[in-house]
RNA sequence: CGGGGAGUGGCGCAGUCUGGUAGCGCACCCGGCUGGGGGCCGGGCGGUCGCAGGUUCAAAUCCUGUCUCCCCGACCA
């Protein structure tokens, strides 16, 4: 529960010059991250609690479908890459070691979970599973773009299910389907689930998970009931395009910026064959084990929220992803009464469990409200001399930049906690 | 990979064309004032101008090479 004093929050007025995302600028001068080179970016202390509020969610949800988390290297031999044919992408970093040993740093992870699954799954008895992890991909992108949305290195979650056959894969794929739903209505984003592109290999389909937002990489067609990405929409029968127009069933669709934050595929066997990943069905016949794999981005679930939510003032974080509950503004030289009364106000926060940053800077009152907007904290609480004189905290709601009704000041710990609980889950 | 742009103090920029003691705003440090929307006054710290080589009495500035970053497009398993 940190003092701004002491927290390493280091905010800017300006924008870097070359930002051109509203995420990008917002998140760098929000003191959120800080970049290192080209798609390779530092989290600093507040962004990555928000980036830990996502993988909360995830994980919560993951466990809730029987998924086992684990942690697999980056760093690979290059010899399973050979094997599936992948060790030729471009996007594939390549290295070596000091004898000359062949590695790669991995994109994702089917081959080291295929390799595993090939070790340790033996019998249909053993079957299914569900697999992830949370671990850093790196990519050797030929563009690195907008801050946090396209980097050469990122967190993500990966989970991969195996399946004695199509059906059963079938079923751990409804399940991910349920599950994801799921992650992304507690984000409290606006997203989309659409069809996925199944690419040239595979096969067997695919979804993504899309954010519309203005630095969108991608487009998604929209219309009552129907969202598609727009390469599938153009593939797609009973879809028309006419000049730049599409329309389904004589309806005109909507086209809307969007980045994919989630997408899960149906490998099928596309893996567990060339690694050798098989099994002993009941009549004894080995066969190739039935593997899907599902990946989401929490770095571009917190670029996605900073770009929905912003305003001209700074980020408004869905309450689900804010670092913090409460952003504590303390007016007035350190050691004044209404000082005293912010300090106090503070250990009860704290103690009461709710998450506050405090502002307990020697600075004017317009520096701190102006950078609490920045930050974007759902909820403001002032304490100034007018609390002293009124008896009561001023309370800010950062979405539409409200006052919500004033909260007691004295009184018992228990009524102002629940005070602020109250209005905490009246928000989105 | 194609096209465009940029590297000067922590951030944002001027200076480069026309070579001659490196500047501005913000931030930061010290002192004071102010104290409910980025406030005011005074005094300070901080940069071998991305790097290397060359031309010159003299290079941020001219020449050559090189590295890095950004934007648009292509790509995105």
């Amino acid at each position: 529960m940190p003092r701004l004093s002491q927290y390493m929050l280091p905010t800017e007025k300006q924008a870097p010059a070359d930002a051109e995302a509203i995420s990008h600028k917002l998140m760098v001068r929000a003191g959120l991250i800080r970049q290192m080179g080209a798609g390779m970016w530092t989290w600093l202390p507040a962004g990555w609690r928000v980036h830990q509020n996502v993988v909360q969610i995830v994980r919560e949800e993951m466990d809730a479908i029987g998924g086992q988390e684990m942690l697999m290297p980056v760093l690979q031999p290059a010899e399973p890459w050979r094997k599936t044919g992948r060790i030729e992408i471009d996007e594939l970093f390549k290295l070596s070691d000091r004898k000359g040993s062949e590695l790669v740093l991995a994109m994702t992870h089917e081959e080291a979970v295929t390799f595993h699954a090939a070790q340790t799954i033996r019998s249909y008895r053993d079957l299914p599973q569900i697999l992830y992890h949370f671990q850093v991909k790196e990519r050797d992108e030929p563009r690195p773009r907008a801050g946090v949305l396209r980097t050469r290195e990122f967190v993500m979650k990966d989970s991969y299910s195996f399946d004695r056959d199509q059906a059963r894969m079938e079923e751990r794929y409804a399940l991910h389907v349920g599950a994801y739903d799921r992650m992304m209505q507690r984000t409290g984003l606006r997203w989309y689930r659409v069809e996925g592109d199944v690419g040239m290999m595979g096969g067997l389909g695919a979804h993504e998970y899309m954010a519309p937002c203005p630095a969108g990489e991608d487009e998604v067609v929209l219309a009552d009931g129907y969202a598609a990405n727009v390469e599938v929409a153009t593939n797609s029968p009973d879809v028309e395009k006419i000049g730049e127009d599409y329309f389904k069933d004589g309806v005109r669709l909507t086209l809307e910026p969007a980045i994919e934050i989630g997408n899960i595929f149906k490998l099928g066997t596309r893996y567990s064959v060339p690694l050798g990943a098989t099994y002993l069905d009941e009549q004894g016949e080995e066969r190739p084990v039935w593997m899907a794999s599902y990946g989401i981005g929490p770095a571009r679930i917190v670029a996605a929220a900073v770009e929905q939510y912003a305003d001209e003032h700074g980020i408004s974080w869905p309450r689900a992803l804010a670092p913090f509950q409460v952003h504590l503004v303390g007016l007035g030289k350190p050691g004044t009464p209404e000082r005293d009364a912010a300090d106090a106000l503070y250990r009860t926060l704290s103690e009461g469990g709710i998450d506050t940053l405090y502002d307990d800077r020697d600075l004017g009152p317009g520096e701190k409200f102006a950078e609490a907007e920045l930050l974007g904290c759902p909820l403001r609480l002032t304490v100034g001399r007018r609390t002293l004189e009124s008896g009561e905290i001023e309370v800010q709601v950062r979405r539409a930049r409200v006052q919500a009704p004033g909260i007691p000041l004295e009184g018992e710990p228990d009524g102002l906690l629940r005070a602020v609980d109250e209005l905490w889950r009246s928000l989105l």
